[in-house]
DNA sequence: TTTTAATAAAGAATTATTTCTTTAATTAAA
DNA sequence: TTTAATTAAAGAAATAATTCTTTATTAAAA
């Protein structure tokens, strides 16, 4: 089978590799080497309970190179890092469903710092259309068609209830929308085009209750 | 090295499955074969964008056989994916931060349906102190240690900002927390006998954003 | 009844990821 | 100065996961 699935495969780094990198990046910024001026991947495996030699191959897949038996440069790794994540850049995101999940998403804020800048959300419910949280107006979902193409948005987070999930994910992609977030327990049928991340707290939950009862 | 990491490898099943297991049992009951007998892996993997053969083996990891030409029970396989992810069973939880996302969690109420139940929650803000959410109260951290052996609580989850999700983890380790749900943007540090499951949505976003902007 | 098509299942092959091993560099200690 | 210890990096080996191939089955169509 020719199997173009939609992975959409990361150019240049494995995914599982990807997926450490922030980690990294919050570890060190919490850690008190923070203040010091080197770390090591021994170091940061160490605390993570990782492989060093992964760290460091992780850590090899971007443009920095440490030193032997120092390790590397702590603010060039942090900077290294948030470029290869692209925490520099601004990506616009509209949100669908601004239910309780939403509104601790827009609350929660840290995603600007992280490339991405919630403009706007949309709802259905006109108890909460109008109302504004953290600067993120709530408008009617009908709105959003309309809005997506004069804003230039590319990202879509979707939170709303599984039975209207595919509904609103079809609605975004017709819009033009180049990336879902798909926070809904539940996966999205698309096209190959668009990208899909889901973000299934239901699958963090089977891998806690499994080790936990196996 | 003898790196024994915090793997806590789960015994008969490859993480990767286990993870798509969920997605599994969402898709199937918010499809139309919610209606029917039959539900073929085929027809799972076109929806999901997956290759029928893993979807196969995935399922032949729990324990149904399949009907060849028909594929699998409905009911028989809800059935089984409910049992084999624990869905029956009611792990006890302690949660600590009840903020935006702990709050989120609280009212989103559907891990009782999937085998944990959120007995309790507590914070340090003597503002949302004493409120109740979903009939889940809200206590002083002060009283965590006590009602956790009093109540034989076997998880613990951490919603709590970065800057101190160390110090709550140690305190969850030290009442003898079992596993560790952590949402805190920020991989713990632990013994090797906590089991942790850190849900960062971060990894997700960066995951998305070097997809859309490679 | 016979043929065709759809499918699960088992196993082989491939690919991806992690872990191990070796090397070279270099700081710190003796 | 010399030695010992620590580390990044490169490459090899091992392990894990996915994808491909084949086979057997059986429901539906001819």
């Amino acid at each position: 089978m020719a199997t173009s699935k939609n992975k959409k495969n990361l150019v240049g780094i494995p995914e599982p590799s990807l997926r450490r990198l922030p980690l990294y990046l919050s570890y060190i910024k919490n850690s008190d080497f923070i203040e010091r001026k080197f770390i090591s991947a021994t170091h940061i495996a160490k605390d993570l309970n990782l492989d060093p030699t992964q760290v460091t191959k992780d850590i090899a897949y971007m443009d920095i190179i440490g030193k032997t038996r120092v390790g590397y440069d702590v603010n060039e790794l942090i900077e290294t890092l948030e470029d290869f994540l692209g925490y520099r850049n601004t990506n616009k995101a509209f949100l669908i469903g601004a239910g309780n999940l939403g509104t601790a998403l827009m609350k929660y804020g840290g995603f600007e710092k992280s490339g991405l800048k919630i403009i706007a959300a949309f709802d259905n419910d006109p108890q909460i259309i109008g109302k504004e949280i953290e600067n993120i107006k709530i408008m009617p979902v009908e709105k959003f068609a309309n809005l997506v193409s004069r804003m230039h948005i590319s990202v879509g987070i979707l939170t709303v209830p599984a039975a209207v999930a595919q509904e609103y994910a079809d609605l975004m992609i017709s819009c033009g929308i180049k990336a879902i977030w798909n926070f809904a327990p539940l996966p999205l049928k698309t096209n190959d085009e668009t990208i899909i991340e889901n973000t299934s707290i239901y699958s963090n939950l089977a891998v806690l209750l499994k080790k936990l009862n196996p």
